[in-house]
DNA sequence: TGGCGACTCTGTATCGATTCAGAGCACGAG
DNA sequence: CTCGTGCTCTGAATCGATACAGAGTCGCCA
């Protein structure tokens, strides 16, 4: 009545009386045997509750497993939440969703696991990694593998294959509008710092996308402003980014002399600091400038529309997920970015 | 220079002149052998470029794979756009992310794979199914794989592990707080009907989520009004579940006599028939009532804020990861729902 | 009649690891 | 001196399938 154990692929073959290998066929070429035996065998696995080859089975004998994994190095819940993240996995899931590849979303890397476990150990036939290149070290282990593999707006990586933006051009841009308005005393509202605590030889590093940054400190010195005039603050990791924008606008907002113009390095600090503006009755923007980065929902959305850089997230991650499957190993795409000017920046007051 | 192939463990083992069991226990079972033994395995390893166990391989013989699959029966994008999927899928990307389990977004369930070789040939520990109930034939090809096995929300499913919510209870509810507010020409705003087309033998079905509709009648019953006064208006798949609901409430607008209260199934919908009611300068709840179901954040910024039933959409992820991971066989788990009364209803005018 | 190709089907090696029972050895206790 | 015990390490079997080379049969054509 119960059998521990499932039918594999030559218990089929013993009680049709054929070869494994012919059953084996029936599954995979049914070109290979005739359409009489193949019923037969089909039959017989249905009666035996064979439910066909075992991928893992498979995977090991045919060297790929039809999953590619996808690493992720900030709060899980930003990959659904954070609207940049959403729109780049976007259009990642649907080039492998179209191609009958399944996406593994694997676990975070840990502090404590320094050999990257996880990745060494996911059974994937390629990986995208979505996050800082500061763990270049630990995707070291997965390159080992000679494995597939796309870094994703990984700042200093020296991946082969990568896809990317023009951060430093996009924040440049961004600055040197806000700079043209007449803004002098201008502040960033910065990605949170990495947080290496846990691992040993590992000094704090700089704020995340240092090329954002750049990208800034690029426009001031044109202009000949000093650098250290202007304020950066980062962000926390508490909460929403939009959240952490509001409390990152409200320390900026509060220094003073007040700076009168904000450069944010995503839309949702952007948005944040706008909140942070209007519980302190500041006015945008005629009394603060604010730009964003991404050009996500969030930046038509907002009271004002936020004038933003445009970067291509769906074709950013629809990019990353062809590069993948094409097996394209040396490729290095840089997509382009574009200021888009709405009606949060204008001349300061 | 260049090895076609990467070293295995047997080529480590031959290195070393130890067995491969020994190399083996290196990895898997650092105290079955001396640490000096195994230090000098590890060197090896290093030296011959060998990345550790290859996962598949392990798979095999292990039995497992550390990786679960989450099939989901609707466009894609939703999976990321639509809020509630959204907090579902991070309450159930959370648990296994702390369990160092991989969550594998399997491509979709495919018209024309009518064997669901997708999910045949997942190569997963187990399954969680997020998608109607209308699929068990194909998901029959999973379960006799005799993995653990969620279905969430499957409305009339048989599957033995389901979690899902009182939505026939919801919808009870939200109809009666509409109907005890005096509405007497009421409207659903439905979720699209199920397409099968391509599927031989499988007529057109019902909308998706019956259970909601059957709470809706059920109220209406109750109160004794006819089930045929009530307007079902279902929403088609184009854009995002906000506008669709935009374009079934213009549609349940624009009847006359104009229905006076709206039950919407999810709070997407409900959000899309305010801003359509917003179009023709309709006031909600003034001369239109609306009710949602889900409380997810959109309905606490929708202006006026929604009326809807609230589920415990992060807690139903959560639940469905554990019921996988704890391998709870036969756990029929229904969380509770809750109507929350905000500012969308009110009396008929 | 011989030869050739098409069609079916088979046997064996292989994918890369883990498991399990047990062998060899050293050491302390009795 | 012997036995039991713990520590290391080994060998063979196994996980479930697919690849590859080839064997047998049959019909067709020269």
């Amino acid at each position: 009545m119960f059998s521990m154990s499932l039918p594999t692929l030559a218990d089929v073959a013993r009680a049709v009386g054929v070869s494994r290998t012919t059953v084996s066929n029936a599954y995979n070429r049914p070109d290979q045997l005739s359409k009489q035996l193949r019923d037969r065998i089909l039959a017989a696995a249905e009666d035996l509750g064979y439910p066909g080859p075992d991928p893992v089975a498979r995977g090991l004998r045919r060297g790929r497993t039809g999953v590619v994994g996808l690493v992720y190095d900030e709060p899980l819940s930003y990959m659904f939440t954070d609207p940049a993240a959403v729109l780049f996995v976007t259009g990642l899931a649907t080039v492998f969703d179209d191609a009958g590849t399944s996406l593994a979303l694997l676990p975070r890397l840990r502090v404590d696991d320094p050999d990257a476990g996880v990745l060494a150990e996911a059974a994937v036939d390629g990986l995208v990694s979505f996050c800082e290149a500061s763990d270049d070290e630990r995707i070291a282990a997965f390159v080992a593998r000679r494995l597939p593999f796309v870094t994703v707006d990984g700042g200093s990586t020296r991946a082969a294959c990568r896809v990317g933006i023009d951060d430093r051009g996009g924040t440049r841009a961004a600055t040197r509008h806000l700079i043209t308005l007449g803004h002098r005393r201008l502040a960033v509202a910065a990605f949170p710092r990495h947080h290496h605590e846990g691992r040993p030889g590992r000094p704090e590093r700089g704020a995340l996308r240092p090329a954002r940054l750049g990208g800034i400190r690029d426009a001031v010195e044109d202009a000949g402003l000093p650098w250290d005039s202007v304020v950066v603050e980062s962000a926390d990791e508490e909460g929403t980014r939009r959240e952490a924008g509001r409390r990152v606008g409200g320390r900026i907002l509060d220094r003073s002399p007040r700076p009168t113009a904000v450069v944010a390095m995503s839309d949702e600090l952007a948005a944040g600091v706008i909140d942070a503006a209007r519980d302190r009755a500041i006015s945008v923007p005629d009394e603060l400038s604010v730009v964003g980065f991404d050009d996500t929902p969030t930046a038509a959305s907002t009271a004002p529309a936020l004038t933003t850089v445009h970067q291509p997230l769906v074709a950013k991650g629809e990019t990353a997920a062809r590069l993948l499957l094409d097996g394209a190993p040396d490729a290095v795409v840089e997509l382009p970015v574009e200021l888009v000017v709405r009606e949060s920046t204008a001349p300061p007051p």
